[in-house]
Formats: structure tokens, sequence, C-alpha cells
DNA sequence: CGGATCGAC
DNA sequence: CTATGTCGATCCG
């Protein structure tokens, strides 16, 4: 959206407010300027329980200034070199790496929401509108911004910059309508087009280009739409810009091609082939079918296309031509904060640095590499080189669904648990249509005084419904009422998310177990950990023997577990309230539980470890459906190898194939003498899944500089092999004559790029 | 794993 | 009166 426009200046100690507030302001055009904006706003804010939270966000920002300083401070000049060495060997790498041949196209819709409102609502046009409601608003229309009106700000204080702003409520059915019309036409360049929101996307139009230079002309011919010709004209003027008859942007729309002026045609017009045409067509095909207009980039990359479509907003396009040079020069100038991803806390953090554009972002590559994450710096080092990804991936699975509410304060415990209740039964609705269950419940909440708090528990196994997700998510609040007791929970927002979906890959791992053991004991010898005993006695042996923590143990908490829960949902239901379970409550529980089984009332059990509602009260019925759950959740267990393996990916080429080999069949070199399952014994000798279980303890060698790490988990160990890594990087740049031939200068170290100074 | 934070729409 | 909702990523303990 063009109105999610970065703003802000936070570099001042008191800059928490001139985030909502900045704005150009065109002169001699009707509005406020900066200072007046900044006024009202905080006259507005000052004193408010709001603006207190963001002081304290605010100062615990520039804490985290305030050490990284200090860790600049202790940086050597040697420290320094060693870093520029190495930062510069990887800006050749990406420098070789750089492919300049695909062409991104992002497209954004001009002022969405406020777009489609003035345009289904003619009175609104030629006044300041936000759409959104007195609490917050999503959007402005450019008349609107010009008083500092934008997108996340409360539409209370709109009203006291805009006195005679119309607030428009948020209409989400029309807006999805309108995209659609939007995406039926992208997606013809481009059938993988990747949808940012309602009113972005990306295209990738390479091969659409390819083709697109032997299609005849007719095949580029579109027709304007007469009937909404007064319309659209209106319409491209909208907020009052005298912006001009449509495509009078950054170049002429007909270019140079002679045959593209086709009068034969009164009322058609033909696009040529090259990727500015192809973006000037999809604008205009856009505008005809909905009357919007749309601000677009083209560039080799999806980060530079996305930069790029901000450059002539609204209603215009931009390319930056597939060059080394055009993208440098692109970069050179531009403020670190147009970067997606850069936002307002790291725009602050890296104007503490003294760094507020890309070729500063560059210059400083060095320091940052020492004083940043690898991920950060790699991607600052991405960012000033205008690298990106060239392809557009699509979206992998859900991670996570969540819900949330904002709502006058609510204090008693009462009605904090029936909204928690609700919370669930409305997550649970969603979740079930898309088929997820998850491990991990979280509640999140916000005090009164906008102090947000989260608090995660991970269950065994799955959960999905309404019931389970409260089952989890009660205790969690309670808990946090029984911490701040005597004192009530005053709160303002509460949410309630499920994560820890199982992935695709492991669905049909665990499928293809289930199945296996269904088909026949024989083919799961992998399985039986103890040859010659049934699993079920395998089980049984192990679950009375083995240490704490292993499943075994988990199997029987479940149990456990089982007791309260299964508990029919009616009675779960009634139990919420200050159920802070004494244990004569839970005795209670337990024993109501029992009477039930023990009566034939035909009740619905729920299993504990599948979470599947059983028809069956027959006890032992019951208890076998309970143990074969297990056995399928214990190969999920196994099927945790997949996960390793993705860490792995993480490792450097030399290390991984060296690392997998050990996870796979770890050599034990030495152990402690406690907690050792025999289990795992056997696995090792059996079956590489089973083995992996023992991977915890065992003793990796690392790749590089050969040392036994014993390894607590791969993280550690992934972080040693990235030191060694390091350290031979340094040794074998120090020790090369050859290379580099050139001395690196710490202040004017500009070697690999091109960035002047 | 859990919690906080950042950033995007 | 009155400062969103949802999601993914990352960092740290």
């Amino acid at each position: 959206m063009d109105d999610t426009e970065k703003v802000g200046n936070s570099s001042c100690s008191d800059g928490v407010l001139l985030r909502m507030g900045l704005n150009d302001n065109k002169a001699g055009m009707q509005g406020l300027d900066k200072e007046k904006i900044n006024k009202i706003i905080m006259e507005a804010t000052k004193g408010s329980r709001f603006y207190e939270n963001e002081l304290k966000k605010d100062q615990q920002v520039n804490q985290r200034i305030e050490k990284m300083m200090q860790l600049k401070e202790k940086i050597t000049t040697q420290q320094l070199l060693k870093a520029q060495l190495q930062v510069d060997k990887l800006v050749i790498e990406l420098e070789q790496s750089r492919n300049l041949s695909s062409t991104i196209v992002h497209i954004d819709m001009d002022a969405f929401y406020a777009a489609v409102e003035m345009r289904d609502c003619p009175e609104l046009k030629e006044k300041p509108v936000a759409v959104g409601s007195m609490s917050m608003l999503s959007t402005s229309n450019y008349h609107a911004r010009r008083f500092g009106v934008r997108a996340a700000m409360p539409g209370f204080i709109a009203k006291k910059l805009c006195p005679h702003l119309t607030i428009v409520p948020l209409n989400f059915e029309k807006y999805g309508k309108v995209s659609k019309e939007v995406r039926e036409i992208l997606t013809e360049y481009d059938p993988n087009f990747m949808p940012m929101g309602l009113d972005e996307a990306y295209l990738n139009i390479t091969e659409h280009l390819e083709e697109r230079v032997r299609w005849p002309e007719d095949k580029r011919r579109f027709f304007f739409n007469t009937k909404n010709d007064t319309n659209m004209s209106a319409k491209s003027n909208e907020g009052g810009y005298s912006s001009p008859v449509l495509f009078e942007d950054n170049t002429p729309l007909m270019g140079n091609h002679p045959k593209q002026r086709d009068q034969s045609v009164e009322n058609s017009v033909i696009f040529g082939t090259s990727a500015e045409e192809v973006v000037k067509e999809i604008r205009f095909r856009i505008e005809q079918k909905t009357q919007l207009t749309a601000s677009a980039g083209i560039a080799p990359n999806v980060m530079l296309a996305k930069m790029c479509s901000d450059r002539n907003k609204p209603n215009g396009q931009c390319r930056i031509s597939p060059e080394r040079r055009a993208v440098l020069d692109f970069l050179r100038d531009l403020p670190i904060r147009k970067v997606p991803g850069i936002g307002k806390v790291t725009e602050k953090m890296l104007k503490a640095l003294g760094i507020v554009t890309c070729s500063e972002l560059y210059q400083q590559r060095a320091l940052l590499s020492l004083l940043f994450s690898e991920a950060s710096w790699r991607n600052f080092l991405d960012i000033s080189l205008g690298l990106g990804s060239t392809h557009l991936e699509k979206d992998g699975e859900r991670k996570s669904m969540s819900i949330e509410r904002t709502f006058s304060e609510i204090n008693t415990a009462e009605d904090q648990y029936s909204l928690c209740r609700e919370l669930c039964r409305d997550l649970a609705q969603v979740l079930q249509k898309e088929g997820l269950k998850g491990k991990t419940v979280t509640l999140k909440l916000k005090n009164v005084n906008f102090e947000v708090k989260t608090r995660a528990s991970t269950v065994l196994s799955s959960v999905s419904t309404e019931e389970e997700i409260f089952y989890v998510a009660k205790d969690l609040l309670g808990t946090e009422i029984d911490n701040i007791a005597p004192h009530p929970l005053r709160i303002r927002l509460m949410g309630v998310r499920v994560s820890g979906f199982l992935s695709e890959e492991e669905k049909k791992y665990h499928q293809k177990s289930i199945m296996s053991f269904l088909k026949s004991e024989k083919e799961i010898g992998f399985l039986r950990l103890q040859p010659g005993k049934s699993n079920e006695e395998c089980f049984t042996k192990n679950s009375e023997t083995s240490p704490r923590g292993s499943f075994f143990d988990k199997k029987r908490a479940a149990r456990q577990l089982s007791r309260e829960n299964l508990s029919p949902s009616e009675t779960v239901g009634k139990q919420l309230f200050h159920d802070r379970k004494s244990s004569a409550d839970f005795v209670k529980e337990t024993k109501n539980v029992t009477e039930l089984q023990n009566s034939n009332m035909s009740k619905i059990i729920t299993c504990p470890v599948c979470f599947e509602e059983q028809s069956s009260n027959n006890l032992e019925e019951l208890n076998r459906h309970i143990d074969d759950s297990c056995t399928e959740k214990f190969s999920q267990v196994i099927s945790d190898k997949s996960h390793r393996e993705k860490q792995l990916s993480n490792l450097s080429d030399i290390a991984r194939n060296v690392c997998m080999k050990q996870c796979l069949f770890p050599k034990r070199i030495s152990k402690d003498n406690e907690d050792h399952f025999e289990k795992t014994e056997h696995a090792e000798e059996t079956s590489s899944c089973c083995s992996f279980e023992a991977t915890e303890d065992s003793v990796l060698v690392c790749p590089v500089c050969n040392s036994k790490q014993k390894t607590t988990s791969l993280v550690s160990f992934n972080r040693h092999v990235d030191v060694c890594l390091n350290k031979g990087l340094i040794k074998e740049l120090t020790e090369k004559k050859d290379f580099p031939s050139k001395t690196y200068n710490m202040e004017n170290s500009n070697t690999v790029g091109e960035y002047a100074h």
C-alpha cells in the first residue's frame, strides 16, 4: 500500500511521536506543516497511557543502542581489519552471484481502501478521507495526508489534525472483490504471481517478456472503457493532484514505436514489448477495469522492485534497468528506511552509527559484521549491494494461526475466562476449516498500560477444537491471574495463537508410518525396539524403566492428563472459573470421571493423545485406542529427524556432509554414565531412524578443526563450526600473498564496491 | 521451548 | 472516550 509509506525520524530522543506526523507538505496546498502536525499530535497524546508506554519502549531501544555503542568502543583496528577482509571476500562471492536476468514487477494500488470508497461515493471525491474507525485508521487519501493523517493513526487524532476528515468504516468484502478483479489481470502476465495483501503483488514477467516479443499488435491492443471515461479522469486527479492524462509519468506512454500511435481505432491503445510497456499495459487495464490507479516498480529482483514502486507514486512507475551500475545508482542516496525489512528501530540503531543511506550501509559493512548478528549483517550486505531474490517463492505452509481482540478494560477473572473461551472457539473454527492442528498454544495479553505479554505452552499432541485449545489457554490465563493477585488483571487485549503444526512433509511421514504400522507387524521391524518382543511389551517395559523426559514418560503424563481431560465437554465447560485446581478439586474431577466411566451413560470421550472423540465408553477399548495413539505419537518422534535435517541445511557445505553422516550414524566416543536407556543401544544397531534419538548425547567432530565437540544441541555445534570456519577464513586471507592485491584501508575501504566515498 | 521484539500489510 | 489484527523471522536465555 502506498499509504504505508514509512515515516519517522526516530533519532532524536523525543522522536516517539514524530513517526506519526511527518509528511511532505506540498507548498501552497491546503494542509498543515510538519511542525503544526507534530504539535497537534503531541497535545492529543501526552499524558496518555499509550504515550507512557511509547516512552518506555523508546528507552529500551536507547539502551540497546547504548550497548551497541559500548561494544563498538571495544573493537580494535585489528578486529576491524580482519572483519573487513572476511566481509570483502564475501562481497566478491556475492558480486559473482549477482543475477540480473529476471524481470520482477511490484504492483501497488494507490491508497487502496480510500480509493475504493471514493470511487463508490462521489461525495467523497474532493474531501479528505480516511478508512477505519475513531480508534484506528487503515489508510487515508492523499488529500488527508496533507494534514498528517496516515495509516496506523487513531481516528480521533486524525480528526484533530483535520476536522473535516471523513472516516469511512472498513468494508473488506468490497476490497476483496476489487482485489480479485485486479488479480485476474495480473495472472495473465504471471500465473504464479504473488499477492501481498489485498493491494499489492509481485510478478515475475521474465517469461511473459520472452513470449511477448513475438506477439502481433492485436494481442497488445486494449480499448478505453468509454463508459467510465469521465469517471476515470476524475480519478487520476485524486486528492487534487494536478496529474495528468493517463500515463504522463516518467516516460511517455507511447514510446518510440511509430506503430503504437494507432489512429485506425480511435479508442484503443497498443502497448509495446518492453518491460515498461508491459507494466503500463497492466496499469492501464487495472484502471479501465476498476477505475483505480496503481503504481509499479520494475527491477531485477524483488527487493529492488518494491523500492522502485515507491519512487513515482501515486499513479506512476519506475524501472531499474538490469545493470549493476543502475542498481548501485538507485541505492546510493536511498535512505535505508525505504528498504523493506528496515523499520523504525533498525533505522535508529543504524543512525546511531552514522548510517542513513544505503551507500553508508555498504561503507560500514565491516563494523556491522562485528556489531550485528550474522543474519542481520548479511542482510545489510545484500541490501547495500542491491541483491535480492530473483524469483517469487510461493510461501510455504502456514506456521501459526491466531486471533486477538481489543476491548475496553476487562478486569474480572470471570469475564476474562469467558472471553478466552470465545477466542478459542473462533480460533478453532478457522483452524478446523484449514484442517490444522498445532501443539503449541500461546496466550497474549495487553494490560491497560499497553504492556504486552505472551505465555505459551506446548502439549504432547496437536490441538484444534475449542475445548482442546481452551484447556491449555485457560491454565495460561489462570497463571497470569494468580501471578498478579491480589490485584486484578486489567487487560485491554487478549489473543490466542496455535502453532507447531505438522509440516506437510511430517504429515506424509506420519501417514506412512501409520500405514505400515497397520499393514503388518513384520514390515515395521524398525519400530521394534527389542527383537523378539512385541511392541506392546517394549512400551510397557520402557515406560517403567526409562529415564525422565523420555517419550514413555510423556505417554504416562498424557494418561494422567487424560483423567482431567476425559471429562465430557459439558463438564469442561463448566469447570472453568477459578479452578486453579486445588488438589481437592482435582480429586473431585477424577472421581466424577471414574463414575462416569463406570456408569453406562453414553458420553463422548476424548482421547488424550490424538484428541479424537471416541464413541466407545468401554474402558478396555478406550485404553487400546490410547495405546495405539501413543504408538502413532512415537512414529512422530522418529519423524522429527526431518527437522534436524533442516537444521543441517544451515551449515556450510563442507560441514553439512560430515555432520549429516555423524548425525545419522553417531559414533559415541564418550558418554556420561547416566541416563542411557537400553533402547538407544539397540536402536543404534538396528536402525538409523531410531538412532536419531541417541544423537542428543553423542559426540560430533568439527569438520574444520577436527576437534571433538560434546554438543547438547546442533545449534551450539553449528556455532562452533561457524567460528572455526571464520578463523580459517581469516588465516587464509592473511596468509595468502596474492590475495587481495590491494591493501585494505580502514578509512576508505572501497576496494570492492563502487560507491564513491 | 518460551518470550520479547521487529517488521510488513 | 478513543492507539488494530495477523503473520513470519529472529534473538536471547
